[in-house]
DNA sequence: TTAAATCATGTAAACGTTTTCATAAATTTA
DNA sequence: TAAATTTATGAAAACGTTTACATGATTTAA
């Protein structure tokens, strides 16, 4: 790779004069401008990025850093997407930490992500308290919540309302007739997990439903978990008439645990699932689910993080985004044809 | 951050000390060093990569540019898995580019990695040409090709069997009796495309059915073209009884495709597909495909390049994986109470 | 005992930028 | 015309590392 130096040599100029070129500085006459272009269009120089990270400690280092929970699971891959899209449109890179729900690892990706030299954050955390990322705030970095906010922190975040969302979806199979609904949730500590128990929760209070125990299960965020849980459940003495998954890897796993069964959907058990995919349509049967929005969140944390890095010391905004439940085959017919429905 | 010199301060030493200590150089006494550790663990001081990579210009920059065709693909997913989790064992950073199959973003990527300082490769070439590729081979970066290869170029790959795959996947549906066969492949010019449509056209031949072309359509990898291409296979006066998609996501829009016209599969039509997740058996009907691990894909191409790193003149290494074709429901009735078949 | 080798540590240069300060040339002002 | 201002450019420092070289202390060899 060519140098600034090279550049400089070339055109017969000091390396300052270069270093204005390419930033636009004004003070730099017609003809040394143009021997200066020439010469790194002809060394197809282009400057190093380590460089000026190294130079300007962060202030300009065009650098994000991620930090998500889960690459396998299809919503965070949509919000990387607009991550992605957004970041390079304004000449930042971005520097993915996938730690697979994993506390160790989120905190090892951190530090590494901060030895890179990162600008900024965009960060779910691990759960309300996540220490690793107040200290990171505390410190000066600057973060943005996407998906799980944090509490008593002053942080911009992006993220739906889960609670009303899961409301809906149980609103749905309620009107439906059913009246024992189980739920199958991700991890206890998740903040996700708990907003959409209290989803739940609220809308079999509301219409004057028990709240039963035994058809709550909120263990890991996995596949694997989705099998086993929603396996206990149809195991119960009454099992429910529906079961009410918390994202799309534990429907993914209830839809396999009721097919081992050789249950009907929803005739035998309904299912609704929260986190929607664009192939959700062609499982068996066609998933009934609740839509958030991947890559929008990812598109306007990243928005909020670059505005930061501008204007560091501005107010926090909170961002919550609408989900929208797609009604498909999976709790019983579709009503009045309408696809979906304003949550 | 605190810096070597903050450390260096701090236990009241030169910053040669401190960085020999972190270096592990045997050229340290025992009671300095555990003064300089004491004053690391104090300040909870990591040492900044970005200096490292500045220094060490590539040599031990510690990180590796990924340059991929789709992050919406789960297949590509499993493979940044299997990459990430080889690279961070070892200390490694990874910098992902996703270029949508576009190869304009593909070049962008490669120059910003570049500038990013990264130590090399892993690649996804958008043909077997990519100059870009070639060029940054010539320039002397280590580069390690994977789901794709490039010919005439000394480089590491890691890939399936693509045209044996396909073949294998064409001979069970020519078994089960199928003897028009349509084939909905990706963009013409990605080497797995081509391919895999050689073996299609293999097994065919074999068998001694025809090739008609009318049966064949190959344009872009997308879902959308997917939906398309199926539909005018399903316009055709004589359409075929069997259809063998390309790659998952084609897969996915043939699913669509087909279900908008109410076709029962397998008995209307049969679908075998390129790539297998692990929901595959969710689907309506559970598909059959053709399995390639792409978390192992990547595994080998880490470790391929990092040992490239070590050793950067060694000859050049061709892994060629194992597929198995995934027998479920779409294409008739298992044989034999098998579920899997080499390839 | 003395020369040679080894060991522990420090000094300073280099990596590729950006930016402050200095300086010389050109322009404006009085 | 002389002084003051503006403009174009260069020199050098700084960012945080690694490492070649230098130096003085200690050990080994003869």
């Amino acid at each position: 790779m060519a140098s600034l130096k090279d550049v400089a040599e070339k055109a017969e100029v000091s390396i300052a004069t270069v270093s204005r070129v390419i930033n636009g500085n004004s003070h730099v006459q017609m003809d040394t401008r143009h021997k200066v272009q020439k010469a790194i269009k002809e060394l197809n120089y282009r400057p190093s990025r380590v460089a000026q990270r190294l130079r300007s400690k962060g202030k300009e280092s065009k650098l994000i850093g991620l930090v998500l929970p889960d690459i396998e699971n299809p919503f965070y891959v949509d919000m990387i997407r607009g991550i992605e899209a957004t970041a390079y449109n304004q000449g930042y890179s971005v520097i993915i930490g996938n730690f697979s729900q994993n506390k160790a690892r989120s905190e090892m990706y951190i530090d590494i992500l901060k030895s890179e030299g990162v600008n900024g954050f965009i960060v779910a955390p691990v759960n309300n308290e996540d220490p690793k990322v107040r200290e990171l705030i505390k410190s000066g970095y600057q973060v943005t919540c996407v998906d799980r906010d944090m509490e008593g922190v002053e942080v911009d975040s992006v993220k739906i309302n889960n609670e009303e969302a899961a409301y809906g979806a149980i609103k749905h199979l309620i009107n439906l007739g059913h009246k024992r609904i189980g739920h199958v949730g991700g991890q206890w500590d998740i903040p996700t997990t708990k907003s959409r128990l209290a989803g739940y929760k609220r809308a079999l209070l509301e219409s004057g439903l028990p709240i039963e125990e035994e058809l709550i299960i909120t263990r890991s965020s996995d596949f694997q978990n989705g099998v086993e849980a929603t396996t206990a459940l149809l195991d119960l003495n009454r099992p429910p008439t529906a079961v009410f998954t918390g994202n799309n890897l534990l429907t993914l796993g209830a839809l396999r645990a009721i097919h081992a069964r050789e249950l009907k959907i929803p005739s035998d058990i309904a299912i609704v699932g929260f986190d929607d995919m664009y192939w959700s349509e062609l499982l068996n049967p066609p998933l009934t689910a609740v839509h958030q929005d991947g890559f929008e969140i990812g598109r306007r944390a990243t928005e909020l993080l670059l505005s930061r890095l501008v204007e560091p010391n501005r107010p926090c905004i909170k961002v919550i985004l609408d989900a929208k439940l797609r009604i498909r085959k999976s709790c019983g017919a579709a009503q009045n044809g309408r696809l979906s429905t304003d949550l």
